[in-house]
Formats: structure tokens, C-alpha cells, sequence
DNA sequence: AATTATTTTTAGGTTTGTCTAAGTTTATTA
DNA sequence: TAATAAACTTAGACAAACCTAAAAATAATT
């Protein structure tokens, strides 16, 4: 079965709604694919009949086995044409995102098997999110908040949680990255900021609020 | 500007068919991308509105220099695509056109400009075809019918024109492919047919016909 | 030149995916 | 629990891209 870009982009934002949120409603997912409540209806009504979602009117909704095997293809797709981007036409982490949103719709299964070799197997992607193998599996990982990372114990930014621009310019301003090696050299409970320290930079204090969207792992 | 990916095909296929043939019509066009005259009618007009095409009811059509420059940047991405699958996907060259179809029409100029670079700037696609540069330009190649490679020298193919399922067939058979070198061994003025020579394989005899849909270089 | 055939366009309809506005259902709160 | 608010669905419209059938324009033939 073949499916339209519209259909492939609600698979996917229902499944990244629902491993985040205990329910996925309608105006939930309108928000987050900047529609409307009624063309969600609509496309969920489509998608029922595909059998790819569980959905009865008033109610919320949730993928199926089936809708989550497409979903997890569709995300395959997204974080292995990522990897590409960055680690061999050197594009930086930030920059990927919508580029990898068109090429996460290329309709070739042959084509992702073949990715998958020449890129080595890649199990995350420049985000740090971990990429579905062919059959769907991710890998764990234990990433843990930059707030709850002990007091001088090294550790390696592994995912941001608030993507946003503001926090990616400030995290760019501080030459914080994915990849970048880190420790915690003091805690100041007044405000909950820290202060941290990366080699060959002079240490700097991060707010709560960003220290928060930082994860390491160890 | 934008382009909606039918109207990127129109444009392509207006583009092929006026340097084959001296006057694109409507029903030529509606052929070559298996639609119906009066849905080519509908897109004449949209593309003339948007200055890409100079179109009259009832006369033949043409791209302008916009409609051009437009028409050399879906090739060169289309050719750039090839040649990567090919080259580091290590897909076969004949099995690559339907994904660069589909990857020829995302929407990135700094992606091209990076997939070229990583490419190393290649000047010819896996099917012999020119790739426009960044400017549209396309290196000019000297190709000679197989029907008038000079007895006894060394050609290599560079080109198949008719890349049909049958004739793929055929020429997988004879274990012929682009960069494979040979030479004419014998012509048969009866029939037309060749006899040609590759290394390492006997003597092989060509139909007029094959032969005549084979370009090489010298 | 008149007729016939071909090509092309127009008219009107379909599908997909979207929208606004209005009506229902469910949830909240006074 | 009755009234109000929020969430959700339905109804009806619209645009893009396609279609078929019929009309109009052009080309080919007798």
C-alpha cells in the first residue's frame, strides 16, 4: 500500500504525539500540524478506513499495529536521510530538519536498504533520537537531564529537547552542541542555574530553564 | 518561486521533447507523460500565466528563458541523484530512474550545492547524459553511433537511447553496459548487423537495429 | 473549394485535501 | 444539575490536478 504525503505526515505526527501524550485528540494534532479540527476529522476518517487508526467520533485516537509500523518506517526514513546530511554532505544538526522532512516521503524501500549500508548502520540520528531498524526496533538510551548530572562527572550532550530557534541560538552562542563534552562544576539552588565547563572554554552558567532541555549521557 | 511537482514535470517533459523535436504540440506533450490533451491544455495555461512557457490556443509551444533556466535545474538534480545512487548507493544504472524522479523535485538549492561537492562535480550522469552545472551549463560530448565506430578501434559505450525494458534485457544479456569497451569486428552490409568484440568475452553479433540505439566515445 | 480527419480547446465533473461556519457532543463549573 | 465553555463533527465551498465528452479550430484530401 501506497500513501499521499498528507496521509504519511498525520501517520507521523500521530505517532510522535502519542508516545508523548497519554491521549491524542483532535485539536492536539490540528495544533501540531497547523490545520484545522475539522480537516483532522476528515483525515482520520480516511485513515479509519484504512485501518491504520483506532478512532471513534468524540473520542480520542491511537495508531494501529499497522498505522505504527508505517509510522516507524516514515521516521526510519526522516532520522537515516538526517544522519546522511550531516555526516556526509556536512550539513549542521540544526539544519537538517526540513530537508529530511521531503526526503522522509521518497517511496523506495530498496533505496533505504541501501542507505542504510552506505551510511554503516547508524542507530542515531545528529539529534540524538534513535533510528527504527528495518523492522522497526530503536534502540534504547539512557540519557539523563543536565540538571541530574552529578557534580564533576563528564558528560556528552546527547539530545535537546526544545528545538527552538531562541534555544538553538543560545546553545550556538555558547558552542554547545550535540557531541559536546561537558561537566557540572557548581549547582546554585537560589535560581536552580548552572555552571558548567567544557575543555578549552572558559565555564559558563546556563539558566534552569535551559540546563533543563539538555540531555547527557554518561 | 515555487513549483508544484506536476507542474515541475510539465515543465521537464516540455523541455525534452523541444530539443528532440522541432515543435511541441499538445498531444505529443500528453503522450510523453501519459495524460489527456485537455489536462496539458489546463497546465499550458497555469505555466503561461507564470511566464514560463509561450503558448498560444492551437499553435505549438515553447519554454522562455525562465521556464528554461527552471526546466536545467529539475536535470541537473534528477542527474546529480543518478549519479549518487549509482555511485555510492552502488544501485545499477538502469534501475535508478523512478527514485531520481521522485528525487528531483526536492525543494533545497544549498542540498544540490552539497551533493555536488560531496559527488566531486561530476559531468555526466550514469546514462551518459550531461548534468548542467550550477548555471545550467552542460559539457558538450562527442558521440558516435556504434554503426559508424571505424573497424578494429576501441569505442566505450557512453549511451543507450532506447532504454525500454526489452533492450535492457538484451544488452544485460550480452553483459553490455555504459564503460564497457569494444570494438567492431565485422559488419554485415545484408542485414546491418555487427559483430563486436569485448575483452575477456567471445565475439558477439548486433542487430541494425540494437546496434543503431548504441552511442560510444573513442 | 468543400469535405473529412485530426488536433486542440472548452465545458463540466471527480478526487484529494483544505477551509469556514454552524451544529453536536462532551466537559466544566457555578 | 443546569448552564456555560470547550472540543469535535458536519455541511458546504474552494483550489489543484485530473478526467470524459462535445465543440471549435486547423490540417489534409478529394
Amino acid at each position: 500500500m501506497n500513501f499521499s504525503v498528507s496521509e504519511e505526515n498525520y501517520i507521523k505526527s500521530i505517532y510522535h504525539l502519542q508516545v508523548t501524550h497519554d491521549r491524542v485528540n483532535t485539536t492536539l494534532l490540528a495544533d501540531k500540524i497547523n490545520t484545522k479540527a475539522a480537516s483532522v476529522t476528515d483525515m482520520l476518517k480516511k485513515l479509519q478506513k484504512k485501518q491504520l487508526v483506532d478512532y471513534q467520533p468524540y473520542k480520542s485516537f491511537i495508531l494501529t499495529d499497522k498505522g505504527l509500523k508505517i509510522a516507524l518506517t516514515i521516521i526510519r526514513k526522516h532520522r537515516l536521510w538526517e544522519f546522511f546530511l550531516v555526516s556526509k554532505l556536512e550539513f549542521k544538526w540544526d539544519e537538517v530538519h526540513e530537508i529530511a522532512e521531503q526526503l522522509e516521503h521518497i517511496n523506495s524501500a530498496e533505496l533505504i536498504t541501501r542507505l542504510d549500508v552506505f551510511l554503516d548502520f547508524p542507530s542515531f540520528d545528529p539529534h540524538g533520537d534513535p533510528i527504527p531498524n528495518s523492522k522497526g526496533k530503536m534502540a534504547a538510551i539512557e540519557r539523563i537531564n543536565l540538571i541530574e548530572l552529578p557534580l564533576k562527572r563528564k558528560g556528552i550532550v546527547s539530545y535537546i529537547q526544545d528545538q527552538s530557534a531562541g534555544m538553538l541560538d543560545l546553545l550556538k552562542h555558547h558552542k554547545i552542541s550535540i557531541g559536546s563534552k561537558l561537566k557540572v562544576t557548581r549547582k546554585f539552588d537560589f535560581d536552580g542555574s548552572l555552571e558548567i565547563k567544557m575543555d578549552e572554554f572558559p565555564a559558563i552558567v546556563l539558566s534552569n530553564i535551559v540546563a533543563k532541555n539538555i540531555y547527557c549521557v554518561l
